[in-house]
DNA sequence: GTGAAAGCGCTAACAG
DNA sequence: CTGTTAGCGCTTTCAC
């Protein structure tokens, strides 16, 4: 069934079907009714291919994530396919791993299926060495390319991402003032916004700085392995290493972190702290349920999209765009000692 | 850049380039390499669009699932992608929600996007009355559709699962043996794979019936609010129904389950007992870890794939494939009794 | 308001 | 082995 079979039944020329179906006003009622009638009964679908050969598009954006198992970005996968949805674009999903070369790989395969845009979701998309940005710098020659959570300046890239130095930070000092001092940052990623999270932290640490430093570990297990997490804070504390507070980079840390806590036998939060980031469904089911940054991921989502189809449309749109973070308080920290000097 | 202005600069035909660019053996190696080196100097990549309207596919697949945030269904995504990604096939994701209005609506949408088969992750696409699958049969009259956890009988449609029924069952017996007899089955979900687990459970409670009839409980709310399903398991307990053990339909239900049992000041798994379903990662994040049933969700993906792969070749597949799950014993069950008669 | 016709870029059958 | 050519199904000028 092509726009020929419906032209013939309806007795018009292909060029006046083609105009009813792209709701052209240049037809009479009586011809639109009458196209409109036959496409109905027979049941018409134009071919998507054909069209996007003439239109050189077929409203796709790709979604790059490295892992979309992933709790955080599962979240964020789906906050941005609804919004495309929503605005009649259909998403491409493209998990790329962590490795920069499959990272490129995607990127080539996704402009090779020739989508109109292309979503990095994820700061590990961004990396420290120049050169290693370069296949994003390259995709964005042709297509726009937008940052979520974290950012990379070249023409027609865009960033949408969180205050993450900042949230740290007033985690931190808000940790610290409720009487917490050997703090304990735990991470497992030195991306763009992994940097910025230990940025903020150490920022608070130095304020009033402790005799001895602050203290980071990084883990690089797997994202899911509890136990691994567990067992490097076991042997951090076998070091000889104190801490009483964690802050962690993510909520899998961070409730690694309680269970360590549990398990080295001190009552939470009176004895030990902890703050989790992203504020995932993991902080709720935490005993105790956890303290966590929530860095308002739909919101982050509902612009980067909004950006985009601005950029779509040609219009100038900001090339990088902030929000702030909130700490959510659950029951891993003590409220703030009210000072009395 | 198009394959004309390739073959001119090569001096050759278009036909010869589409030949070297689909690997046709039909072309001298002096030729092809002449070809090769163009193309690679000029950064040719051919156009998708043109591709597609000409073979009439652009290899993707659709994957269709109620909530990819969902941490099951996102595993479930994440599997099938990389699955079809390893043979070229492109995923086009389709977030669908719960109803069935907008999964029919989805539905269309992936048939108007000419995709290659279609996938439905999760057993909610399928409903007892079956007028309300229509829009499955109607699907597979034009192109495969495949069913994760899921059966249903039409041409075209296969269905790859796990036993469900056998896998709560067992659980079930196994919690029995074990000493608990007042369990409560808690679930959340009538669809096909809800009703085989709970048909499992019952099936298990008939063996040696207990004086009360079988314990189940419906919870209809958000599939994260661990709040909400700790108060209707409270509820319930209010009501007088006393009950030591739950079997839940998933991980989430029983990690409620578990926190309910800890606020009641039961001990685990002494006096309560909790088993789950799916194996993800909330059964390491829950305290004490969490007993479950694993459905090889991995094993189940794949199968899928192959399936489906098979079916696009032409070749004839299995109609409905099922899987055995696994219960992955932790610290919410005891083990079973020895009986001593 | 409507129709004719020229692409869009590629594949594949056919001819040489 | 290579070239010619006819589609694939739709959009969009340009006439009328």
């Amino acid at each position: 069934m092509t726009i020929y079979d419906i032209s013939e039944k309806a007795g018009v020329s292909i060029a006046t079907v083609s105009r009813v179906l792209n709701g052209s006003d240049r037809v009479s009622d009586r011809t639109r009714q009458k196209v409109l009638d036959i496409i109905q009964q027979c049941g018409y679908t134009p071919n998507a291919f054909a069209r996007g050969l003439g239109l050189n598009t077929m409203k796709t954006i790709g979604i790059m994530c490295a892992d979309s198992s992933d709790l955080y970005l599962a979240k964020a996968v789906y906050y941005i396919e609804q919004e495309l949805r929503a605005y009649g674009y259909d998403s491409l999903l493209c998990c790329t791993g962590y490795e920069l070369e499959s990272k490129s790989a995607s990127m080539d395969l996704l402009l090779t299926k020739k989508v109109d845009g292309v979503i990095l979701a994820g700061s590990n998309f961004v990396y420290e060495r120049e050169p290693d940005n370069r296949y994003i710098a390259e995709a964005a020659a042709r297509i726009p390319v937008m940052l979520l959570n974290a950012a990379f300046d070249a023409p027609n890239v865009y960033s949408v991402m969180s205050d993450d130095c900042k949230s740290v930070y007033e985690a931190t000092m808000q940790m610290r003032s409720s009487g917490t001092e050997d703090i304990l940052y735990f991470y497992n990623a030195d991306s763009y916004s992994g940097k910025r999270k230990l940025s903020g932290f150490l920022a608070a640490m130095e304020e009033a700085p402790a005799a001895s430093g602050p203290l980071t570990e990084f883990y690089h297990g797997s994202h899911e392995d509890i136990h691994a997490m567990i067992g490097h804070l076991k042997a951090v504390h076998d070091r000889g290493v104190a801490f009483h507070g964690v802050i962690a980079a993510d909520d899998n840390l961070a409730l690694a972190a309680v269970k360590y806590a549990a398990e080295m036998g001190y009552r939470i939060p009176q004895e030990f702290s902890v703050i989790g980031y992203n504020n995932s469904m993991l902080a709720i089911c935490c005993q105790p349920e956890l303290t966590s940054i929530d860095n308002r991921l739909e919101t982050l989502c509902q612009h980067l999209i909004a950006t985009l189809l601005g950029v779509l449309e040609g219009k100038e749109m900001p090339k990088r765009t902030v929000f702030s973070g909130e700490l959510v308080q659950r029951g891993t920290t003590r409220p703030e000692l009210t000072r009395t000097e």
